[in-house]
DNA sequence: GAGATTTAGGAACGATTGTTCTTGGCTGGT
DNA sequence: ACCAGCCAAGAACAATCGTTCCTAAATCTC
């Protein structure tokens, strides 16, 4: 039995959700990541392996513990306008961020993170089907933003799936490929 | 007169955003620059200022010859499905690749990139709103990967919107805080 | 042919990076 | 009280980073 630790693993990964969800992943320093998670640079190696490392569990942890958040605001909603409105504003969404980020940098050049972002929206997708209504189209969606952001989410989700693509998937081919 | 340059300030811009559309702004390492483009690190500094005046360069590069073309593609297409179509699965469109990855980790954090996308988005929201049809949502956005999509897009335009938002800005508040 | 000026082609610089190593502290068991 | 084992608290390491500096080459003008 040794030293007892100074820190809680899920509170550091929380913590790291936040941080990652902010700024690149190379926009942030393990420097800054032992700072503010209130975990030492050797127990950080120690628990996680990497940074790398620490980033696919704050990335897990939050497709785990918020995308069904997500997922249940969505079948809340009474309408996909509410649901837009709700899930695009919030503050807390520490996690949706942290996907788009994920989906944008990362997944094109890291196979694991292009996984586990391919799961999440595949979830998100099922939870649309689920709900009736979905098929009409909320308000904003008929708006020139909505269009827009439909544009580029739909370039996101090229991109992100270029290291997972294969025959049969879904949607549009295409995207930058790994060099 | 000195001695001649052997390099096309133009040419070198363009390959720039087929880099800076690959990957990560950090992503890209000046010694990468350099090796590609065809220009030594002193003229690439004498030319541009700073690898981040190079960036901002083939930014603005793009969002003044790429998004009109992208516009015209909106402007020509039959119907808002095929105009989806063509515009996420084209390997030509580095330059949307390059707002995206601009919109979701450069404008957060630089006001600059942040006024540029702004200004893409705001042309393309205009382009859209002149073409009419756009308010028969395309078949695309009645499915839940068009759903999905659509909320990552608005995510992203709040996020890219944070360090450039005013009072009576148009759309959804919030995002990230700048540090 | 010499001089001025600009660019090519690196080397060098100071800073930062992610990761590993070293030393001391803290706990439970004996 | 001592020992084993784990963590805290840095320091150290090698590599990479963006930027500046230095030397040589290439051109035009006189």
């Amino acid at each position: 039995m040794g030293r007892p630790r100074g820190f809680d693993e899920a509170e550091v990964v929380r913590a790291a959700v936040v941080l990652f969800a902010n700024r690149a992943y190379d926009g942030v320093s393990v420097d800054e990541l032992v700072s503010h998670l209130g975990v030492h640079r050797n127990s950080l190696y120690k628990t996680f392996g990497s940074k790398r490392g620490l980033y696919l569990a704050a990335l897990r942890w939050c497709l785990n513990e918020e995308v069904p958040t997500l997922i249940a605001e969505i079948e809340r909603a009474e309408d996909a306008t509410a649901a837009f409105q709700r899930l695009t504003t919030s503050m807390a969404w520490a996690g949706m961020d942290l996907l788009l980020l994920a989906a944008v940098e990362r997944a094109p050049v890291d196979r694991e993170v292009a996984l586990e972002v391919k799961r999440a929206l595949n979830s998100l997708d099922e939870a649309v089907q689920r709900r009736r209504g979905s098929g009409q189209a909320a308000e904003i969606m008929r708006s020139p933003l909505g269009f827009t952001a439909t544009l580029l989410g739909l370039r996101l989700r090229v991109r992100a799936a270029v290291l997972t693509a294969e025959s049969g998937a879904p949607t549009l081919r295409h995207g930058p490929h790994p060099s």
